[in-house]
DNA sequence: AAAGGTCTCAACCGCAAGGCA
DNA sequence: TTGCCTTGCGGTTGAGACCTT
């Protein structure tokens, strides 16, 4: 109402903007930039208000801006960023260049959640519709390898012969709930979904509950199903505490991992001796940032342990993670058979 | 050809966070 | 510390295009 009214009073355009606004803003930032977008409207001459403007220049005028149709390569990296980062679209757009947030929450909304359900999953949980319906039990067939939700004691040593039914698939991992202690030296991770997307899009498996890995793993899982055809991971994690929001809730948002406290990033080494380890106090800009340095880097980056404040740990923890042997490949053209 | 339904996408709205006086 | 202003984000809306009957 109050916002109604002063368009109103200021008699501010709304709605469609026409070429010549366009011409109006795009030569106004050309000359002048946009320090401030409240100021813009006034010294471009135009009849809007300074977030209409705004709006208009990020989701349509700006010149770094790619038009056109999805690829298919670029709908697979937004569903994999989604299982991980929720419906944070101005995160998944920072992954996707050119492409704005409205534009792949408009992609999203209308066409890839109604594939998702078209294919069995839940676009919410990215869990498999008959799972959300309690139907399923916790054992997962994938390919040759056979996971079952477990919890892991003291020594974790993971090794599950899933590298063949990956390769025709994209994989990738998110995680929902972490928690571990040192007392017990026991890692659990729960409701951690794993899920192999068929190239082919004939059917969208899932992997409801796999309990293996850490944030580290499931954040490398990202960067290497869409960049890396294989890559051995090794990991040594100093865990803080954390703990995930409500993983099958249905809310997209509560279940991202991102939103629910985490302190701090673990240490994440390769079998070919690079190490990871993401910066302490993990707000979600270093989320972004680390996607931007990881997800698109060409090769694999370097990152420096950095000691954690101990008022960010709750307990510590060590665990290994040894021979999960993930291959992906964006191009193959068959899934290979599901064991029944 | 027309009517009704569905889809797409640009734009708006409300809220939250951050900066600053 | 408080309040105002600006910016950014995610959800929602609505107009026009497209499809179906």
């Amino acid at each position: 109402m109050g916002k109604q009214s002063y368009l109103h009073k200021q008699k501010l355009r709304r709605g469609l903007w026409s070429p010549e606004e366009d011409e109006k803003l795009l030569k106004h930032i050309a000359e002048y930039g946009h320090t401030s977008w409240s100021s813009v409207p006034k010294l471009a001459g135009l009849q809007r208000c300074g977030k209409s403007c705004r709006l208009r220049w990020i989701n349509y005028l700006r010149p770094d801006l790619k038009r056109g149709k999805f690829s298919k390569e670029e709908e697979d990296i937004i569903i994999e960023l989604h299982a991980v980062l929720g419906n944070r679209w101005s995160q998944i757009a920072a992954q996707l260049p050119g492409r704005t947030d409205n534009e792949i929450k408009n992609l999203w909304n209308s066409c890839i959640k109604k594939k998702l359900r078209q294919t069995g999953i839940d676009p919410n949980t990215h869990k498999p519709l008959s799972e959300i319906e309690g139907t399923e039990d916790d054992k997962i067939s994938s390919g040759s390898g056979t996971l079952k939700q477990t919890e892991f004691e003291s020594d974790l040593t993971l090794k599950q012969g899933i590298e063949d039914s990956t390769t025709n698939s994209i994989g990738y991992c998110s995680l929902s709930k972490l928690s571990c202690s040192t007392s017990t030296t026991t890692l659990s991770v729960s409701s951690n979904p794993l899920l192999w997307h068929n190239q082919s899009n004939k059917g969208l498996g899932l992997n409801p509950e796999l309990s293996c890995s850490s944030i580290a793993s499931a954040t490398t899982f990202v960067s290497s199903s869409n960049f890396y055809n294989s890559m051995d991971l090794k990991a040594t994690s100093d865990l803080p505490y954390w703990e995930g929001g409500n993983p099958n809730g249905s809310s997209s948002k509560s279940s991202s991992f991102l939103n629910d406290g985490l302190s701090s990033w673990p240490d994440l080494t390769t079998e070919r001796g690079n190490k990871y380890l993401l910066p302490e106090d993990s707000e979600e800009m270093k989320w972004s940032q680390y996607l931007q340095g990881k997800f698109l880097a060409p090769s694999l980056p370097h990152y420096q342990s950095q000691p954690l404040h101990a008022g960010d740990l709750k307990v510590e923890s060590h665990f290994e993670l040894e021979s999960l042997n993930l291959c992906f490949q964006n191009h193959q053209p068959e899934l290979p058979q599901l064991q029944s």
